[in-house]
DNA sequence: CGGAATCCCTGAGGATACTG
DNA sequence: CAGTATCCTCAGGGATTCCG
């Protein structure tokens, strides 16, 4: 069950780099981990996985994202390089979003955690419900 | 470079299923994903991965987390079964915290990402600075 | 259709002080 | 040492309105 420790401890050396001169923006790890943490991104991501999708297209796919948010994360994602974006000069205008090479290789570790996460989260819910120190604030 | 596109396509309908009944709560892969996202807990659990260590240990190791975010993060993490804590009735009292099974299980998700992360972020930082879409708010 | 611009509010999380 | 208890800030993000 357990992984290899050679593999673990370069894991852990990465966002050691953190501290190291003081600032966690020099780590890149934390970077990529704090961008993929937001709250729409990974979910856009996997929306795009099947195909580009309009904008309009993607705001239905994931109907709880306000058209502030859409807009804003599929900027952070061109901006990084995940997401390609095609205008068609059509009236009216049309807007393709696309997985870039980058961003469809970010799908493999997606699904790795999701795949963790569907295998844990009984055992996590179990762990909860059986616990009660109060953790919210 | 790609995947199976069989294992994505159940990635992404995992996520499809926070839809299905209007609640993104139903969706327990979200629920873990928003867990595992937010600011500390992943950085507390690699820390954890070398073995136990006592509160102001992690604290040194982490140096800016907060001691309320440490401890509140501790709580969540004990909570879902990740972390277990151990108590030593010395004085001054000595706590220990120590990856569980589950919690250590969770490393080898971590690592993809983190591995995904090492291998990329040059090629996002060369995309965002090759583009000037303003992004910030 | 695909956004941009504004206003506003909530809550994650930092700073500080105190305790068993 | 290992926490609790408050107070307070600020940025993430929702709702709404307007535009080419």
């Amino acid at each position: 069950m357990s992984d290899d420790p050679r593999r673990l401890e370069a894991v852990v050396s990465q966002f050691r780099k953190a501290g190291l001169d003081g600032t966690l923006a020099a780590c890149p790890v934390r970077g990529i981990l704090d961008k993929i943490s937001d709250k729409w991104s990974m979910l856009i991501v996997l929306e795009l996985a099947a195909g580009p999708l309009r904008f309009n297209q993607i705001r239905r796919a994931i109907p709880d994202i306000s058209q502030k948010m859409l807009t804003q994360t599929l900027k952070e994602l061109q901006r990084d390089g995940l997401v390609s974006r095609k205008v068609f000069p059509t009236v009216p205008p049309a807007v393709e979003y696309q997985l870039t090479e980058i961003g469809t290789s970010v799908l493999r570790p997606f699904s790795v955690l999701v795949e963790w996460a569907d295998a844990n989260y009984q055992a996590i819910e179990t762990a909860r419900s059986s616990f009660d120190v109060p953790v919210a604030v």
